[in-house]
Formats: C-alpha cells, sequence, structure tokens
DNA sequence: ATCATTATTATGTATATACATATTATGTCA
DNA sequence: TGACATAATATGTATATACATAATAATGAT
C-alpha cells in the first residue's frame, strides 16, 4: 500500500469530508486534534495538517490555535466565477466572436466614474465603448473608463483588432478588483446597442480593478436579460 | 530576522505576486525553479514549493511536472463569492432580520422544476414560499421545491422559527450545486410579495442542490433590482 | 474576588531528506 | 527517419523534527 499511503492527504482529505458530509462529525462539534488523527491514519501530523488546513480553507472546518479544530456550523460555502475574456467565454459557448467598436476618445469623466474610482474631482480619462457580438447577435455592450496615469500606453491604441478588454488583460496587471453584478432595465443607449426595447431587463456587471495605489478602469458590462452566469460547486 | 523566517511562506507568496503583477515575470514566461528560489529566498524548497502551490490554485501559475512553472497566460482570475444564509446577510449589512412564511405544503411539481432537478417527471414535492425582510422592507423572496424522497424529515417542519434555508443548511448537507445568475422582470406574483411594480427588474438566483445521486432542492430567490452582488479579489 | 502572569496545548510553519510521478529529452535499434 | 525504450528533471508528496504562535487554563499576587 505504498502507492496508497503516498497521495494520502487526499485520501485523508476525502475521508475527512465524507465524514462531515454524513454527520458523522457533526456541524459545530471538536473533531480530533492532529496528532489523533495522525496515528488513526496511519501518517504523519504533517500530512494530516495539509488535509486539514484545505478543509478549512474550503471553509467546512473551522480551525483555532489550542482551541481546536470544529466543522463549520454554517458551512458558508463559496461559488467561483471564473472572469473570463468575453471573446473566450462566447467561443467557449460555440459562438463566433466579433465586436464593434463604438467610440473611443479622452473625454472628462463625470464625477460618478472618478468617485468610484476614488479619484477625487472629474478629470480626463479614455473613454471606449464596445459591443461584443456572439453569432452577430450582441452579447455585451462594455463601456469602460481607463485612467491615463495608470496606463499611459493605452492612449494611442485604437482598439481596431484587439478589444480594450483584451488590451488591459495582456498590457496591465491589477492587484485588487471589486465587481459587482446587479439587475436594471435598458435605457435608450443600451437598448438601442444591445438591440432591445427601452426598459428590458439587463444584466449588469461592474469592474473597479486597481495597482496598489493606483485606479485603473471602471467598466460596466450589460448583458440582455436573457443572459445566464452559471457555477458549480 | 528568525521572526521574517519563520513565516516566510507568505512573504515569499507576497513576493512572488508582486514579481507577477509588476511584470518582472511575464505572462507566459517560465520561472525558476523551486531549488534555484530556495537558494534566492534563503530558505527549504518545501517553502518554495508551498507558495508556488498556492499561487497555481489561485490561478496566476501554471504548474507541469518537468516542464517546470510558468506565469498564466489569460490570468484567468476568478471571483470568489460567499453563499450565505439570508440571515447572515441582512445581519452583516447591519439590519434586522425578519422573515414571513407565505405557504407550504406538498404539491405536485411542475416539470420545469422536476427536470432541473433531473427527476423525470412531475412528482409530489415540498413547496415553500417565504420573504426574507431586511429593516422590515422585502429583501429576497424565496420560492423553494424540495424533493422529500432526499430529506423525508423535512416533512412536518412548520418553518415558524426557521427558515428553509437554514434548516437545510443545518440538517441536510450537499454535495454538488449549480447556480444561476440573472436578470428578469417581476411578475405580477413577485411584484405584490416584494413590493414592487410588475416589471420591475429583478435579480435572480437560481440554486440546485444534490447530494451524489439525489436531489435535494430547487429553489429561486428574487431580490428587487436595487440589489448589489459584490465581490472584492 | 479580580486581575495579571505563567504554563499548557493545538495549530502553524520551516527544514532536511527521501521517494513518487509526470513529462520531456535523449539515445538506440530497426 | 521514425518508433520505442530509457534517462533526466521539475514538481508532488510524505516524514521526523524543531520551533513559533495564539488561545486557553492554571496560578499567583493584590
Amino acid at each position: 500500500m505504498t502507492a496508497a499511503a503516498r497521495k494520502s492527504f487526499h485520501a485523508i482529505k476525502a475521508e475527512m469530508a465524507r465524514r462531515i458530509a454524513e454527520r458523522v462529525w457533526a456541524p459545530g462539534a471538536l473533531i480530533p486534534g492532529e496528532e489523533v488523527l495522525a496515528v488513526e491514519f496511519g501518517c504523519a501530523r504533517a500530512t494530516v495538517n495539509r488535509a486539514l488546513q484545505e478543509l478549512a480553507r474550503g471553509g467546512v472546518l473551522v480551525r483555532k490555535r489550542k482551541a481546536g479544530t470544529r466543522v463549520a456550523l454554517h458551512p458558508m460555502r463559496e461559488a467561483r466565477f471564473v472572469i473570463p475574456i468575453v471573446r473566450q467565454e462566447i467561443e467557449n459557448k460555440g459562438g463566433v466572436y466579433q465586436f464593434r467598436l463604438l467610440s473611443n476618445g479622452v473625454e472628462k469623466a463625470p464625477e460618478c466614474v472618478t468617485k468610484r474610482l476614488g479619484l477625487g474631482k472629474p478629470k480626463d480619462m479614455l473613454h471606449v465603448r464596445c459591443l461584443h457580438l456572439s453569432d452577430d447577435k450582441p452579447y455585451q455592450y462594455e463601456d469602460r473608463w481607463i485612467n491615463l496615469d495608470a496606463v499611459p500606453s493605452i492612449r494611442h491604441e485604437t482598439f481596431e483588432t484587439i478589444s480594450p478588454n483584451e488590451w488591459l488583460v495582456t498590457h496591465s496587471p491589477f492587484s485588487q478588483a471589486e465587481i459587482v453584478f446587479h439587475a436594471g432595465l435598458a435605457g435608450a443607449d443600451e437598448a438601442d446597442t444591445l438591440s432591445l426595447d427601452e426598459n428590458d431587463p439587463v444584466f449588469i456587471i461592474e469592474r473597479l480593478t486597481y495597482l496598489p495605489q493606483k485606479p485603473i478602469t471602471f467598466v460596466r458590462m450589460i448583458h440582455p436579460g436573457s443572459h445566464r452566469m452559471v457555477t458549480q460547486l
């Protein structure tokens, strides 16, 4: 059983997950210490530790020094969504991707934008609007403001062959981001762009990205109401 | 610097994250091997390994045996949303939580529900509808179907003091789930329950949970359009 | 009794070593 | 040249040991 012993931390993790799922270890209960489990599973404490830590990171266990490890009372599970490039998202679904540049130029950003980015008063920013299409049908309307101080080299990009989304992903990293999802109604501009009627429902994703101390971009991505964001866990 | 050396794996991880964020290590580039990095950081290979593995799990690095470790080409970063119990969600925001049971009884589930759960034809399920309020204002309308075969003990629960959401979280684990987010318009029923006008936008979360081989529950959670789902990364 | 100090303890991390495994690079033979 | 076996290599995992750290429990002083 050397082979089995050699991948024991996965096996141990799985076994412990099973005990939690099947209530052998009830929610809130204190589970045995690492040393005890190490003896039970016939392995080193470090191996048990790794399994426990991964489960704790997954939220099903709560660990506290000296207090011990207990099964999470409310397994506040978390869903993970990949934040793909729109093109990939569309192509993964089997659609043919295209995008249209609607406008591209430096403008004075309204206060609602600069405020969200933590920039004080209205200032000149690069404003790019474009439409992403899947099989010639409007898929996402992207309305983006870019902080030229953070990414000066973007100023002269034409976005004729690459979308601003993709340009930023490949040219500008970020260290922090905030993402907001909500529902809304299509305004005149959005309805027109997305071939919807006014007051049709739309699914809105707003994303703010930052480098330490420097806001980079604020983008509103608007999908028709038929859009579904799906995840498994 | 013993203290620093003692928590070096965090420091090493942070330093490597910085190098990736600041393009010292460019996207797609092969980074030095574990041994080399261990020498550079003045620590054991295991320590570097842990830092690298965590970064790889976070998606910013891609590791392959023998081939080495490289910076992810498309840092397809993923957003993580906690899926809290509504009560916690409201209380965390500082609101006073209440809920109202709207209906609770066994009914023949429509085919759209049974189909989504992978149950063949319409069958009797427990149908529970309730409204969650924050500071006396409608916050979420929960419309839930529960598979009695999976959780027979729920049949006689009255849900007078505990919401079905919380009951299921504390009484029935799940191993798999699918979550769908989308935007829609309030129907008559929803508008009435949530104190909205018909055709106001609503934010809809649908969740299906399963045990291996057994669907447990299908729930539609409907929020007023003003609802924001926020995450940082 | 109350508060501050100290001991205890479970988890957290680091290290050296050893071996496993997957994948690439290399060499051999037909 | 091309197919196939073999060596080389970077990562993956396990282990014993040691010490760090945080939180609790026990202890002592006022």
